[in-house]
RNA sequence: GCUCCCUUCGUCUAGUGGUUAGGACGCUGGCCUCUCACGCCGGUAACAGGGGUUCGAAUCCCCUAGGGAGCGCCA
């Protein structure tokens, strides 16, 4: 039997990294088996699913390479299936109708709850029905009474729970439309998933889902329960909790490689290895080797894994990932070096895409103010001669190349008898504004000569200026 | 309140009765060095608590504490 898993999202609310999470490891347990992956939109709730939702959904997993081969299904277009379904268990007399009110069963709900005992419904419609004119009726599950479910969940291993502890779910609302627990079963029954991996937070549902499962006389998936991801600070991940949309990891300029290599060692191992490709995430994944705890996301350690792919990443793929978030960021790019130089001279000094876009302003637009601290420690007169010398000099230069530029640097050095450090951080000050930046020759390169002279030019002004000031 | 689940360095984890409790991120000392970064070498820090079982427990059992999830005509 081949394997075939799915992804079974709501888009009622943004697709987060706990999201992610539970989808990589499907995917990749199917991808293990050489199985199917399935993308099922949960869009019964027509009230609170919007059509962004699904794109960030649909757009987030693509961008993540975690394509589906099967699928989207969008629940909202199988309603006649889970009619049909529930007529068959009305006509089994394992369904029934109902015609309580909500406030009838909020009431006793409350009343429960007052008394210490679990809130569920008393199924005072299920041997007794008592049509209301002008009420809709529900329709509610046949829950077994006695007796309990056996869950073996590939993560948190056996769990027995007694049939007492559920009432009898409603599996269509008065309009005819399905509920969650009851479009789940028929759908995982329709797309012959063989392995239901999902949030933790379902973990309860298991139960009555069996129920359905039995009452329709079909086989069992296997189920497996991804822990919970806590936020930060250890607390649950929620909107509030850094719990971004996928899409704004994109914009931050992480890379999909670290994102999935961050979140396949988030709750799983492999001994010590740290960095997995994808083809090694795929063989070695093993759903039930996942921790049954929760985990937090630790944004400095995905991170560090983002840095360690930027670094290993071709400088001109990175350019091409580059160019939309300098445009995001209003910079025009043509007015400077490619961006594949760019990202050759930066890719071991950020650890976004982002940070490196911001990095690397001075390259493309001036820079405005000098750093007050850089410019008051280089920009000083006793260095002026120097730089004018190497002004001089590279003005006349034949190529602008990195080595003939460093011979340049090296012989004013040589005139003047200085460490590289003194000339090099008032030229790096000159020419970015600030004491950061690649090696001084690549930051000369990069700058390129007329600007480089300009700026230069521009720094000799400015010492100028603080010495008549003076 | 009730039901279920979880608990090794700050964080992610290795570990399945005998280890100086290992690795990674972070933090930190040093080296390298034109700045930053990368890289390299070193350091810091954990078995939630209490009872058992056993010659011997991080590993098995029980209790306590703490944390989480669920209890919808949401998913």
């Amino acid at each position: 039997m081949t394997v075939r898993t799915r992804f079974a999202p709501s888009p009622t609310g943004h697709l987060h990294i706990g999201g992610i999470r539970t989808a990589l490891y499907s995917w990749l347990e199917a991808r293990r088996h050489g199985g199917q992956f399935i993308l099922r939109v949960e869009d019964t709730d027509q009230e609170r699913s919007t059509q962004a939702a699904t794109e960030v959904i649909l757009e987030g997993m693509h961008w993540l390479g975690l394509d589906p081969d099967e699928g989207p299904f969008f629940q909202s277009q199988r309603f006649d299936r889970y009619r049909q379904v529930t007529e068959q268990l009305l006509d089994q007399g394992k369904a029934y109708h109902c015609w309580c009110s909500q406030d009838d069963v909020n009431q006793m709900r409350e009343e429960q709850r007052r008394r210490g005992e679990k809130p569920r419904y008393d199924r005072r419609c299920r041997d007794h029905p008592n049509p209301r004119p002008g009420v809709e009726p529900v329709v509610r599950f046949r829950n077994p009474i006695d007796g309990s479910v056996v869950i073996d969940d590939l993560i948190k291993g056996r769990v027995v729970i007694s049939n007492e502890e559920m009432d009898d779910l409603v599996i269509a609302r008065g309009d005819g439309s399905p509920t969650y627990n009851f479009a789940v079963v028929v759908d995982d029954l329709d797309m012959e998933i063989t392995h239901v991996i999902r949030g933790d937070d379902h973990f309860l549902n298991t139960p009555r889902q069996i129920n359905i499962f039995h009452a329709l006389d079909a086989p069992l998936p296997a189920f497996a329960h991804v822990p919970m991801i806590l936020g930060d600070d250890g607390q649950k991940l929620s909107k509030r909790h850094g719990a971004l949309s996928v899409l704004e990891y994109r914009r931050e300029g992480f890379l999909p490689e670290a994102i999935l290599n961050y979140l396949v060692r988030l709750g799983w191992s492999h001994g010590d290895q740290e960095i997995f490709s994808i083809e090694e995430m795929t063989s070695l994944f093993n759903i039930g080797a996942v921790n049954k705890a929760a985990s937090a996301f630790n944004t400095e350690k995905l991170m560090w894994l983002n840095q360690h792919y930027i670094k290993s990443t071709p400088p001109k793929k990175l350019a091409l990932l580059l160019k939309p978030l300098f445009e995001e960021q209003g910079v025009d790019t043509s007015t400077g070096p490619a961006l594949a130089e760019v990202a050759e001279a930066n890719h071991e000094r950020a650890k976004t895409l982002i940070e490196m876009v911001e990095k690397s302003g001075y390259l493309f637009e001036d820079f405005g103010e000098y750093d007050p601290k850089a410019a008051q420690k280089q920009l000083k007169a006793g260095i002026r001669q120097p730089l004018a010398s190497l002004r001089q000099a590279l003005a006349g230069l034949g190529p602008w190349e990195r080595e003939p530029i460093h011979e340049v640097v090296t012989t004013v050095l040589e005139e003047f008898d200085l460490k590289f450090g003194k000339l090099a951080q008032p030229v790096r000050v000159a020419l970015t504004g600030s004491t950061v930046s690649p090696p001084i020759d690549i930051t000369l390169v990069l700058v390129g000569r007329q600007r480089s002279l300009d700026r230069l030019d521009k720094a000799l002004a400015y010492i100028d200026g603080i010495e008549s000031n003076s």
